[in-house]
DNA sequence: CGACTACTTGATGAATTTCAAGCCATGTGG
DNA sequence: CCACATGGCTTGAAATTCATCAAGTAGTCG
């Protein structure tokens, strides 16, 4: 059963009958064509190879940029940062991800890409994608895909930052990262994933402050439903994570909802 | 000068050399290539044009579609509605904006459209999309602009709604939606724009509610500003507004910071 | 004229930020 | 091997932004 039926009480607007299906936990935005296939593929336009040290950045906001970049290895936060130094984190990208803009104008980046961890990615030079887009319409199809998927984890982002509660948003958000990384690079024996991300990573990317995130994410582990630190996350209880993160008013656990002193 | 030095102190974070630039109002997002150029080619590739009253799905969230749209005429919005009934508006598409994905998979839409006025469209099957890119490069590549135009969108609201307070990401709006809005269809004589959305639309967009929106339109109008209703969008003050999105701490008038009683 | 939709305004309260402090692990140089 | 610095995490209390609830106005359409 894809979307099964679930019947609340609509607090701010008449429902439309699709509101009443499940939008979140469902395998909609995932890759069917999973990015790492494009690798071996698209390295052969690539024109070298190149490293990044973990809080390096890649590319930096208002530079020109003129390349393609595959992830090789590592780990790369795409983010904005504001006059007074909020910063936003649009998107995360993953082993086999692609960054820059495969239409192949060189534009000024609108988004600083910043190494999360020690990184190594190819770079293709725009200039060869016509080249590329003839030889292996396979590839370029595949980089569509890759920016198709972009845009899909971008309105998922926004969703989640829009319109979800901090508790709502950061147990979709580690549902949807959990599910990325299983696909990008894998689980671990124990059954949990690589988690590099800070708990301010977390908060950049949700609009939320470090501290909420933490208070949010203490909250989940205290219930038994997922624990996410720099040692990996790890989704013990995931039915009643897409809960939390579909909208759930009540508890079935003894703790209040308010964030209980210890 | 297109990025003037602005010194501001950082309450949060360290700045970066980077973060003392200006982040909004400058021209970056804005398509070098007006997606309303790619209706004629496109459009011999349609099977059929279609349209739709204002208020009705031109396609709805979990539909299964297997269709390019090209927008002839009026205005879409993509939106995505939560169990409870809080909708998130992912983005907004005008006359010659492109709706579906391009790099042709057939999937369930992860968010309806809707028509936010009467509208036409031009259907292209998707079906039809290798035929087109091997006939018209051209067109491929104006629809893989179009999508990464797109991503910039989702980017830009990422950042309004995540980073930005009500009255930042308000402003930052109405300056994103004139430019897009001048670029798809142009002035009016008196230098305002058309402008088809209620507030409760731009909440949506950006995570608010329609009231507050009122009340941060308000504020913004009573100081002569800018003024957006149904009626229109006039940009009074282009360089306030652009001041006021990038975040402004002081204030040149006389009114105070919070919604005077009037 | 009544119904409807979009907009307006005020009062109250809740979710989240801010400020402040402290903890724990890890690394590093004397 | 200790002293000390650093980065990431944790917790509390106060302040603020924004949502919610409630009521009312103006314009439009039948």
């Amino acid at each position: 059963m894809p979307y099964s039926q679930i019947s609340v009480e609509p607090p701010c607007r008449p429902l439309s009958p699709v509101a009443l299906r499940r939008t979140v936990g469902a395998e909609r935005s995932v890759s069917a064509f999973p990015a790492k296939e494009i690798l071996p593929e698209a390295q052969t336009f690539a024109s070298e190879r190149r490293t990044v040290v973990a809080g390096a950045d890649l590319v930096s906001e208002f530079d020109a940029c003129s390349s393609l970049f595959i992830v090789i290895d590592g780990w790369f936060a795409l983010k904005r940062i504001l006059e007074d130094g909020r910063q936003q984190i649009l998107d995360f990208v993953l082993p086999g991800g692609v960054i820059g803009d495969p239409s192949g104008r060189t534009r000024v980046m609108s988004y600083s890409v910043t190494a999360l961890t020690d990184s190594a990615v190819a770079v293709i030079p725009q200039s060869r994608l016509p080249e590329l887009f003839r030889k292996s319409p396979a590839t370029a199809m595949a980089l569509m895909q890759s920016a198709h998927d972009a845009l899909s984890h971008a309105y998922d982002s926004l969703t989640d930052v829009g319109r979800r509660s901090a508790r709502e948003a950061v147990a979709s958000f580690l549902l949807r990262m959990d599910r990325r990384i299983r696909n990008a690079v894998g689980a671990r024996a124990d059954g949990s994933v690589e988690f590099p991300l800070t708990q301010e990573n977390v908060g950049d990317a949700l609009g939320l402050t470090a501290v909420h995130i933490c208070r949010t994410l203490r909250a989940l582990s205290k219930e038994g439903v997922v624990t996410a630190c720099r040692k990996g996350l790890d989704v013990a209880d995931p039915e009643r994570l897409a809960d939390i993160a579909g909208a759930e008013p009540d508890w079935d656990e003894e703790d209040a909802p308010r964030y209980a002193v210890a």
